[in-house]
DNA sequence: CCGGATCCGGTTAGATACTG
DNA sequence: CAGTATCTAACCGGATCCGG
């Protein structure tokens, strides 16, 4: 049940013991970034296993990192909040994401790609500001992929709640962006951009005008696309 | 050989699977402090088995954290250093640090004590501005540790060098220290502090008092000593 | 001493299926 | 929705041994 300690009382090794198990810094990532549910929390984890997802919060919650609240009108749904001292590895997860984006090589980051975990991302940062007022849909296609993960939408309304589907919503689309899944990937994380990206026609924009020219603006990139690479 | 991928573009899974592996940030953590040959590395993770010790350092020097240099005049020697992406973790390993030190309860902290790394990390740290001119012995005596572990001496030489034995290098002692490990742990991690502890009796000092009354300022502290803890 | 390699048993993680 | 159960594969710890 407990892992085994490093048996050193350095900071450094008491932290690791807690942080540094497999899967850990990247679940943590996504309740910092939020996420409270279970099932909310595979989504951002798809290739954990259930099981492991189970052991690693319980490992949390001992550790005085997150707590579990039961909802008073849903007693058997669970959710999962940082505590103080999860709030604090905030600075943590920032300081590795801001490494790896300026040390990773790229060539590994990009054969990682997945649109789910893409598209979620998109959503979660989604900058609504630039976008018409009305209700505005977004479908974005990728080439490369099979039917199953070809089309996703962003509807934006105009209350400024932003929805993700990946079936027809049926409501009439604004953008239609047309490319391919390692090319908005690599705007996303910062290494390339929308204007040169459909400059050089790895994306096709058809809609409105205005929606297309602004997307370097609604796009909100990652959180870590601020840091510049210096690895090739 | 390679180890399993978390699949995600995300910078900090991509970072996560070079830093979150089995004693990784520990070891990290030593050559963040200066380490570089593989037998000093191995007294700073003394439970890591040589085996794992070979595999991590390859690790990290395919993934550019550390390069290996073959001293010219004593080429079966190898010395192992951080490139620019290794000495850009430090603020990594210090961000974890800092959290370890606030939120990791104290208790589990002192239950992992080791008289070895302790000394070792006195050493390193030692402030030799506050000590005399001349060669400043001090003897450690942990009273709690079977003879093997019980008596260190740190050498000062006048020159500002310091050394660590464990064996009577046959000086004469400026000043005897007689304590236990737990007590002179917590002063080193800035959980307790030279004068309380002599204050309630778990450090006797004997011989020259003005050794014995700098000792908090040539003792320097863990440098994460500054980190004011919150968990109990 | 230095820098590992090898072997073996126990623990951890992955894959898949299934349940209240 | 929120997890377990089960089985297998990979990894890790500890001891021992080896070549320079």
């Amino acid at each position: 049940m407990t892992n085994a300690s490093y048996k050193q009382f350095c900071p450094v090794a008491m932290a690791a013991e807690i942080l540094c198990t497999r899967w850990t810094v990247v679940l943590l990532r996504e309740l910092v970034a939020g996420s409270t549910r279970f099932n909310e929390l595979r989504r951002g984890v798809p290739r954990m296993s259930p099981a492991l997802l189970s052991k690693r919060l319980r490992e949390l919650e001992a550790a005085g990192v997150i707590e579990r609240q039961r909802l008073t009108d849903a007693p058997e749904i669970e959710a999962y909040r940082l505590t103080d001292a999860g709030r604090d590895l905030q600075p943590v997860i920032e300081a590795i994401g801001m490494w790896g984006q300026k040390w990773v090589e790229t060539e590994p980051t990009l054969e990682n790609l997945d649109p789910e975990l893409l598209m979620w991302d998109m959503r979660r940062n989604l900058n609504t500001d630039p976008l018409p007022q009305a209700r505005t849909v977004i479908e974005f296609l990728y080439s490369d992929l099979p039917p199953a993960q070809r089309k996703w939408w962003l509807i934006v309304e105009s209350d400024g709640t932003v929805d993700l589907c990946h079936i027809d919503p049926g409501f009439d689309v604004d953008l239609y962006l047309n490319t391919n899944l390692r090319t908005m990937t690599a705007i996303w994380i910062g290494l390339s951009d929308v204007r040169s990206a459909v400059a050089n026609g790895t994306l096709l924009m058809t809609g409105r005008r205005d929606v297309g020219n602004s997307m370097q603006q609604w796009l909100g990139l990652s959180p870590f696309a601020v840091q510049e690479k210096l690895a090739s």
